[in-house]
RNA sequence: GCCGGCUUAGCUCAGCUGGUAGAGCACCUGAUUUGUAAUCAGGGGGUCACAGGUUCGAGUCCUGUAGCCGGCACCA
C-alpha cells in the first residue's frame, strides 16, 4: 500500500497502518509531535488504520488546524471532569469556538463560580492521566439504545436525528465515552494544559428558547502557556476600552435605573454625538438626500398596516390616553412616518428617487437581558433613510446607498468592511416572485460594485432582504452597523403611489438604509475603537489650556476665545477648548488632561503671554515647545478638517 | 424573557464566622503662585439598591422586586 507525503515522497506500508506508525517511520521527532493525520484531505485519528493508498499529511501543534483540535479535545476533557465530579450530570454538545470551547450540560442544580477551579483541577488531572483514546463504530440504533440505557437522553436524541441505518462513531478516553465525529488525539496527555475555564452560563438546548435550559461552561485553550497569557492580556486590553467604563471616566454619558436602556448624554458625550451627526448630515446632503423629522408618537394603526404590529407588538411602547379611544405607539422605526410624507400630494415618476433621511429617535422595548450599555438600548437614534423609487431603479439605488456606507466608513478610519446578503426568512410577507427580484437586485448591486458578499440565508427582515455592513475596529472586533434593505411590500401596505410616465398609478419601491445604524451604538463603537483617545475632530475637548500660575489666567482665557472662534466645516461648530484655571500645579493639570485623553495641552505662562505663544504638548507626552498661537491654530484646524487620526 | 453573579460615600473599592461603617481619588476651605503625569493642611459627605422577614441586634442570614454584569434567546 502506498502512502504519499506532502513533499510527494511515496512510502510503502502494510494495509491497516496507522498514522502513528507512519509518523514513527518518518522520524522520532515527528512521531512525538504528531497529533492528527490528514488522509486524502480528511482528518483522521493517529490510531485509526488506513485501508487504501492515500495522500497524507501529519498535523502537529504548529499547524493552523491544531487550535481547533486542541479545543475540541479540551471540551471532551471538560465533560469527563464534570461527570466525574458531578455524577448524574448529562452531557449534550461541546464544540470548539473562537478562542476556546464550551460544553453544555443538563443538570438540575446550576454550576457556581466556585465550581470552576475544582473542575479545572480535575481536567488537569485527567490530562495528566494521559488516557488513551479509542474509536468504535456502532450502528445508530445500538447507540440510541445504549445512551438511553445509561440515562444520556440528550445524546440519544442527537443520535436519533441521524438517518436510520447509518453508523455513528463513539470515542473512548479511558473508560469515559461520548458520541463524537472526531477526530481526537491519541491520548489526553497530548492536549497540553494551556487552558482556563472562563465563565458559566445558561444556554438553551439546540439554541431554542422553547427548550430546556442547559448549563454551559466556557473555556479558552491554546497551544502553550505563552499563547494563553497573550489571550488573557488581550481580554484585559479589551476591558480597558469598554465604552461603559470610558463613558464614566471621560464623563461622556450615564444611564440610570429610572430610564433603563436610555442614555443621558453629558456635555462631552453630546459633543461627540453632535459632531458625528453634523458630519453625517453634511455627507447625506452631498449624496442628494433630503432631511425630515417625523412624530415620535403616532396612532398604532400605522404599524398595523405595515405589519410590524403583528411581529413586534410586545416590543413596542404603547400609550392609551384617558378618555380617548386611541392607542398611540412610540415609533420603533421611521418608515411609516416617511411614507406619510411621501403620500402628501401627488407624486410623479419625475421626482423619483426621493431619498428621505431622518435622525429618527426610536423606542423599542428590548428584552431586559439584551440591554448592554450603548450597544443595545431602548431609546436610540437611527441615521435612517427611505428611498422611494420606481421598482426598476432598485439596483442603482442599492449601489448608491452602499457606496455612501463604504465612503463614510473609510472616512471614519474603518478600512476593512464585510458585506452580507441576508435572504428571505421563514416568517415573511410578500410573494416569492417579489422576494426573488428583491434578492436579485441586492446581489446585482454587489456585483456591479465589485464587492464580494457572504450569504446569510434566512436572516432577512420580514418585508425584504438586506445587505449588512460589518466594520472591524482597532483590535479586530466586528461590528455590524450599516444596512440596506429592499422593500417591495410596505409601500403598498401603507398606500404609497406615484404617477408613472403613462399616467397610471404605480406602487413605489422602497429602500431602507442606515449608515451608522444607531448613533448611540456607533458612538459606543467609536469609544472602543479609539479607546477614548479620539482624533481631534471628534474629541469632546480638543485642547486644554493650562495656565502655569494665576498670572497667566487672563492670557489663557484670551487663547480660549481665539480658538473658540475657529470654525471647522462639516463638524458643526468652533473648536472645543477649556481652560484649567484650578489653583493647582501645572503638573497636576497636565496629568488630568492626559487622563482625559485630550489631544492637545497648551501650557501658557508669563513667557507665552508676553510673546503671544502657546507651549504645545500632545497627549502622547511629546512636547512640541512654544509656537505662535497662529501656527497652532493652523495645525489644529488642518488636523480637524482632515479628520486625521494622529497616532503620535 | 431565561440561567448565574453583583449592588457599601460622586468614583474605585475594604468591611472575618451577625454587635451598629472605612480608605484613596473627587468635592469644599485655607495656605502656596508653581515650566510638562498627582503641593500641603483642614473639612463636609453613607436610609450599606429597594421592600419584607429571621434575630436582643442585620451592610453581613432568608424571601421578593429593580438595575447592572457574564452568557443564552431575541434584535423591524
Amino acid at each position: 500500500m502506498t502512502i504519499t507525503l506532502p513533499d510527494g515522497k511515496a512510502m510503502t506500508f502494510m494495509r491497516g497502518v496507522t498514522g502513528a506508525e507512519i509518523a514513527a517511520a518518518i522520524g522520532p521527532g515527528l512521531a512525538k509531535a504528531a497529533l492528527i493525520l490528514e488522509v486524502d484531505g480528511k482528518q483522521w485519528d493517529l490510531f485509526r488504520p488506513i485501508e487504501h493508498d492515500a495522500k497524507i499529511r501529519v498535523i502537529t501543534k504548529k499547524d493552523p488546524e491544531a487550535l481547533e483540535l486542541i479545543r475540541h479535545d479540551m471540551a471532551h476533557v471538560l465533560a469527563m471532569a464534570v461527570q466525574e465530579l458531578f455524577p448524574g450530570t448529562q452531557v449534550t454538545i461541546g464544540p470548539a469556538i473562537e478562542d476556546g470551547f464550551y460544553y453544555d450540560f443538563a443538570r438540575a442544580t446550576p454550576f457556581t463560580p466556585e465550581d470552576l477551579p475544582r473542575i479545572e483541577e480535575k481536567m488537569r488531572e485527567i490530562i495528566k492521566r494521559d488516557l488513551p483514546t479509542r474509536r468504535e463504530v456502532w450502528p445508530r440504533d445500538k447507540a440510541v439504545a445504549h445512551f438511553k440505557g445509561i440515562g444520556e437522553l440528550y445524546k440519544a436524541e442527537l443520535i436519533e436525528s441521524i438517518p436510520a441505518g447509518e453508523d455513528v462513531s463513539i470515542y473512548w478516553h479511558g473508560d469515559w465515552h461520548d458520541l463524537c465525529r472526531g477526530p481526537h488525539f491519541a491520548s489526553t496527555g497530548k492536549i497540553g494544559d494551556a487552558f482556563k475555564l472562563t465563565k458559566i452560563a445558561g444556554a438553551y438546548w439546540r439554541g431554542d428558547a422553547r427548550n430546556a435550559q442547559l448549563q454551559r461552561i466556557y473555556g479558552t485553550a491554546w497551544r502553550d502557556q505563552k499563547e494563553l497569557d497573550e489571550y488573557l492580556k488581550r481580554i484585559e486590553e479589551a476591558e480597558k476600552r469598554d465604552h461603559r467604563k470610558l463613558g464614566k471616566e471621560l464623563d461622556l454619558f450615564h444611564m440610570q435605573e429610572e430610564a433603563a436602556g436610555q442614555v443621558f448624554w453629558h456635555p462631552k458625550g453630546h459633543a461627540l454625538y453632535r459632531t458625528l451627526e453634523a458630519y453625517a448630515r453634511r455627507k447625506f446632503q452631498r449624496h442628494d438626500y433630503v432631511e425630515v423629522k417625523t412624530p415620535l408618537l403616532m396612532d398604532h394603526k400605522f404599524w398595523q398596516q405595515s405589519g410590524h404590529w403583528d411581529w413586534y407588538r410586545e416590543h413596542m411602547f404603547a400609550v392609551e390616553i384617558e378618555g380617548e379611544d386611541k392607542l398611540l405607539a412610540l415609533k420603533p422605526m421611521n418608515c411609516p412616518g416617511h411614507v406619510q410624507i411621501f403620500k402628501q400630494g401627488m407624486r410623479s415618476y419625475r421626482e423619483l428617487p426621493i431619498r428621505m433621511s431622518e435622525f429618527g429617535s426610536c423606542s423599542r422595548y428590548e428584552p431586559s437581558g439584551a440591554l448592554h450599555g450603548l450597544m443595545r438600548v431602548r431609546g436610540f437614534t437611527q441615521d435612517d433613510a427611505h428611498i422611494f423609487m420606481a421598482p426598476e431603479q432598485m439596483t442603482d439605488e442599492a449601489v448608491h446607498a452602499s457606496r455612501l456606507i463604504f465612503e463614510v466608513y473609510k472616512e471614519l478610519g474603518f478600512d476593512s468592511v464585510d458585506v452580507k446578503l441576508s435572504t428571505r426568512p421563514e416568517k415573511r410577507i410578500g410573494t416569492d416572485e417579489v422576494w426573488d427580484k428583491a434578492e436579485a437586485d441586492l446581489a446585482d448591486a454587489c456585483t456591479k460594485m465589485g464587492v464580494p458578499y457572504k450569504l446569510n440565508p434566512g436572516e432577512g427582515a420580514f418585508y425584504g432582504p438586506k445587505l449588512e455592513f460589518t466594520l472591524y475596529d482597532a483590535i479586530g472586533r466586528a461590528w455590524q452597523c450599516g444596512t440596506v434593505q429592499v422593500d417591495f411590500n410596505l409601500p403598498g401596505r401603507l398606500g404609497a403611489e406615484y404617477v408613472a410616465e403613462d399616467g397610471s398609478r404605480q406602487r413605489p419601491a422602497m429602500l431602507h438604509r442606515a449608515v451608522l445604524g444607531s448613533m448611540e451604538r456607533f458612538i459606543g463603537v467609536l469609544i472602543e475603537h479609539y479607546a477614548g483617545a479620539f482624533p481631534v475632530w471628534l474629541a469632546p475637548v480638543q485642547a486644554k489650556i493650562i495656565p502655569i500660575s494665576e498670572k497667566a489666567n487672563a492670557y489663557a482665557e484670551s487663547v480660549k476665545r481665539a480658538l473658540s472662534e475657529v470654525s471647522i466645516p462639516d463638524t458643526g461648530g468652533g473648536l472645543r477648548v477649556e481652560v484649567d484655571g484650578a489653583n493647582e500645579r501645572m503638573q497636576k493639570k497636565i496629568r488630568d488632561a492626559q487622563l482625559q485623553k485630550i489631544p492637545y495641552m497648551l501650557v501658557v505662562g508669563e513667557r507665552e503671554a508676553a510673546e503671544g505663544k502657546v507651549a504645545v504638548r500632545l497627549r502622547s507626552g511629546k512636547d512640541l515647545g512654544a509656537m505662535a498661537l497662529e501656527t497652532f491654530i493652523k495645525r489644529i484646524r488642518d488636523e480637524a478638517e482632515s479628520r486625521k487620526d494622529v497616532a503620535e
